[in-house]
DNA sequence: ATGAAAGCGCTAACAT
DNA sequence: ATGTTAGCGCTTTCAT
């Protein structure tokens, strides 16, 4: 009943066949006639047996592993709810599909120099994906030139490489519009930081909503923050003095840290200042007040990038596949709420 | 230049030796001259060659792979940023000691079934390391039939099974000790799931300081939560009827709730209830007001485990590792604080 | 439909 | 100190 150090072998002198009829019964390959299948299958059930995937990758020139690589930059990622909900996605797609996931977390540059080789070269992983910080990212033309299957999470410049994304354009302008609609006119926005291709598309959200409705642009009401809570405090901080009269925050963690600022100099949302945020993470519906935001699909968003990987590797690196994932405006209180409806 | 297709026949041939040479270059091997390594060496950096590591697993029967397994239960832990600072830790250490990772989450229980099997044949994975949840966990038999050398993170009846784990009793001690120090008299507890060992142990340390200095116990200041906001804010509201003057949370996330609850309520915090966290997550820090809380070494805890886990791969099962990690009392406003010093 | 045999790229005795 | 050779456990032609 051990099936551990069974080999192929083994179970064929079992079953009294070849080694190779073992493999493809394990192969589900057609050309076993169903006598010898059940037989076959019969001995390794009793076993145990379950073939080694070293020596089956050796052989196969398949790993059956799929790598997720996550840049430097990225870190401060890290420290928020997104990105464990990513790697769930990204998981259990890989379960439903069969490959082992490995993480590729990087904490130095040294690190990113010594391992971005192993990871590019074709040898233990399948396929990558890799999820996006800065635009001069060093791993990206790596993966390119060895042509090794890989996906972005987060657009990316190049014509040949893939990738999933949420609209983060078209979010950020639902979110401004909204607030534009509630009567709002001076607008403000907290922006993440512009290495991160998602700050810059949500601020370009901000300022298409504006544009759109003939609103003047202010870029004192523009600030720069890092996706950290307390970026978005002091950032907050930072605006009051400019009197805005609602806030388009590109990230919920941020959010919060706005409104911490706002509590303690008293304002009050949304009466005062009507605030939105972006991602919909846990912690916008429990914030106080509720927090409206830009629900992003991140697990699906994480699923679908190993779906795609997955695509990639069985019919090859062409086309490029760019796939754009809607978002949904989540009305809650901070907007100055009032169900306008879903816009 | 284009070292994807080499193998080491074809460096063999370029640096004159054979086949054997090279890996033990490769493999630091102590008999190879000076000479010769150099020649070796040369033609590996020119042509960027680096071995297969598929090939070199199966001959050498080690994978170079460290398996990171999370069991179900352990979801609600994935909302928390407790989680990716542990995977950092580990990826930090894995990096580190040239191990590469891989993630095994598990979202039914059909994928446990199916996945348990794998983690534990010693075929791919070199080692486990397994993060506690309920404590008649199914993988666990699985890991010790096998004898395959893993860690868990939590602690373990078993006499067999090595850990690192937080003290999590003496944290909680020493936070409801400081309350009792502070004057308070009707100290409740939140704490997490029973089927959390931490949860067991941090309701226990609580247990301890109250016998400790001879106080009542009060079952209806006892309130079990689920480690989420949520549950954190519901046991808060139930608190309230039984009028604690202080409250030991088991974690921050719930404790964050129990402030929200508070507010509601217009209870002051720490004026009229006191309230002493878990964990010291950024959160913490920037809660209203700033939380104190037990720091619990997240990170280190992570890269110890990795630690334990190559000791034991090197030197054996024998004798089972445990350790205990201490934790730090970090007092900030929540508490009633003023400096009494650390506890 | 099944078996025989040749690798996959490397490591590790064993021999010299 | 270096080379020769036999695997590691599987997949995959190529025969039959």
């Amino acid at each position: 009943m051990r099936g551990d150090k069974l080999t192929i072998k083994e179970i064929a002198a079992l079953a009294g066949v070849s080694r190779s009829t073992v493999s493809r019964v394990l192969n589900e390959h057609p050309d076993v006639s169903a006598k010898t299948r059940q037989q076959v299958s019969q001995v390794i059930a009793e076993t145990g047996f379950s073939p080694n995937p070293i020596a089956r990758s050796l052989s196969s020139q398949k790993s059956g592993i799929i790598g997720l690589a996550i840049p430097l930059t990225i870190r401060s990622l890290f420290e928020d709810p997104f990105f464990p909900r990513f790697i769930q996605g990204i998981s259990q797609s890989c379960n439903a599909h069969d490959y082992t996931l490995s993480l590729f977390l990087f904490h130095s540059q040294e690190e990113e120099a010594k391992l971005y080789p192993r990871i590019a070269r074709r040898q233990l992983l399948d396929g990558v994906i890799v999820a996006a910080s800065q635009s001069e990212n060093l791993l990206v033309p790596q993966l390119v030139a060895s042509q090794i299957p890989f996906v972005m999470h987060g657009r990316h410049e190049d014509p040949g490489v893939s990738f999933v994304q949420v609209d983060n354009v078209n979010g950020a302008t639902r979110a401004v519009t909204h607030l534009i609609r509630r009567g709002c006119r001076r607008i403000a926005t907290i922006t993440g930081r512009m290495d991160s291709l998602s700050a810059v598309d949500r601020k370009q959200g901000y300022l298409i909503a504006l544009w759109d409705r003939g609103y003047p642009i202010d870029e004192k009401l523009i600030i720069a923050g890092d996706f950290t809570e307390m970026s978005g405090y002091e950032a907050m901080q930072r605006l009051l003095a400019h009197k805005p009269d609602a806030v388009f925050v590109a990230s919920d963690t941020m959010a919060l840290g706005a409104l911490r600022a706002l509590r303690e100099a008293k304002i009050s949302v949304p009466k005062d200042i009507a605030l939105v945020g972006f991602d919909d993470l846990p912690h916008a519906a429990t914030a106080d007040p509720p927090l409206t935001t830009v629900r992003q699909p991140i697990r699906r968003a994480g699923a679908l990038a190993v779906e795609t990987l997955i695509d990639i590797m069985y019919n090859g690196l062409e086309p490029t596949r760019r796939i754009i994932m809607p978002t949904e405006l989540v009305i809650r209180v901070s907007c100055g709420a009032g169900q306008i409806g879903q816009v």
